[in-house]
DNA sequence: ATACAATTGTGACCAAAGTCACTGTATAAT
DNA sequence: ATTATACAGTGACTTTGGTCACAATTGTAT
């Protein structure tokens, strides 16, 4: 599918013509890292396809999902961490192979004030993720570990666009910033209970999840 | 002082004009609610003076302290609720008596474009409470109970320009979401390290915290 | 087929935090 | 001055989650 074809529910077409003619796509492997923690932020990444991981990793190196960025979507962060080009909180990760705009922060400011559609389409964004960051403060101030893991399951499943989830134990603990055996238990408690099923790197989801 | 003396550093003069000509001040007393979480975003409160406490609110009603709004800013939230009418996610009260302009919700989007000290205004806004937020984040996820007692403390200290806090270990416990008697004992383990002492509703920080 | 590495399962133990129950203690109301 | 009330202190216990140690299992490489 063509650029114009896909957004243009988005933007309006004369931003459709400049994105086209100006912006460069980049493609990058599964696993990639887009941009690491501290990294000053230099392009705002406007997904085509693919899925990006985002997350917050702390002064010891431990992680913590916070959330995903799926096609024709883009990453709050970056919008306001470009407009006065300062570094990035957070590290991105291909969770896909992933396409993407590489749309230069130096237009971000023009465009906002040019082009009515770019500014919703940014709010928008803005929007989304506070709300999501909300919901993981949520989550970690008032929920469980099981509570969590079971979220963690469903988010993962609908990102993957499937009940079976390709992972292990140990790369769940490290995005939820836990510990392996505890992760292991819950999920053995979420077998016995008939919730899913587990196998060596991959879980399948059941309806009764 | 008046409001052209106070914002000229932010707003450009045409948009000063349109707020002294055509913005309500608005005054509420310490403790009351501008804001409780469910309602739509009707005004975007820019404050001159007092502070705002910023909280999340969970379904069994349990509080969480986001932030604080001081004079000059504004909250983030808000900006962009309001821009689809969407309900707020948080409850906004007064920490102390609060003065702040009522910016009506409908010139948001034309100011946007319209006026770039406003445009900037609102991006800086928006990403200082992403910071907040993920700061917030961080210390759920990574870091204990005591760090986060003192890290509030401090926040509150700064808050109120005063090392003297007027607050009793219940209102901590609900702010933090935790319960009274664990922070009771938290802070009686600080007073046994000379790093506060303890009366009845009140705490004063001492240099060593 | 055998050896190796990665993954998962589990028991025992520990630390952090929440809960329950009850005792003091300071302040406010009468 | 006496009572009532909100606040603070504290011991005992429980739950949750993290850590350690090690066994069992599965998949991969030679």
């Amino acid at each position: 599918m063509n650029l114009a074809e896909k957004f243009k529910n988005i933007f309006e077409p004369e931003l459709l013509q400049l994105i086209e003619s100006s912006v460069s796509i980049s493609t990058v492997r599964e696993g990639d890292v887009i941009l690491e923690a501290g990294q000053i932020v230099r392009i705002i990444p406007l997904l085509l396809n693919g899925i990006l991981k985002i997350a917050r990793i702390d002064d010891s190196g431990k992680e913590l999902l916070l959330y995903y960025v799926h096609s024709n979507e883009s990453c709050a962060m970056t919008f306001t961490c470009c407009m006065q080009q300062y570094p990035s909180e957070i590290r991105a990760v291909a969770e896909t192979d992933v396409e993407f705009l590489a749309i230069p922060i130096g237009v971000m400011d023009e465009w906002l004030s040019r082009f009515p559609t770019w500014k919703s389409f940014v709010m928008r964004t803005i929007r989304n993720r506070l709300d999501e960051l909300l919901d993981t403060i949520d989550q970690l101030a008032f929920q469980k570990l099981d509570e969590r893991l079971v979220r963690y399951l469903k988010e993962k499943s609908r990102a993957a666009g499937s009940s079976l989830l390709n992972i292990s134990h140990e790369e769940i603990a490290t995005e939820m910033a836990s510990s392996r055996e505890v992760i292991s238990r819950l999920l053995k408690k979420l077998e016995n209970d008939k919730k899913l099923l587990l196998y060596r790197n991959q879980i399948r989801l059941l309806k009764e999840l």
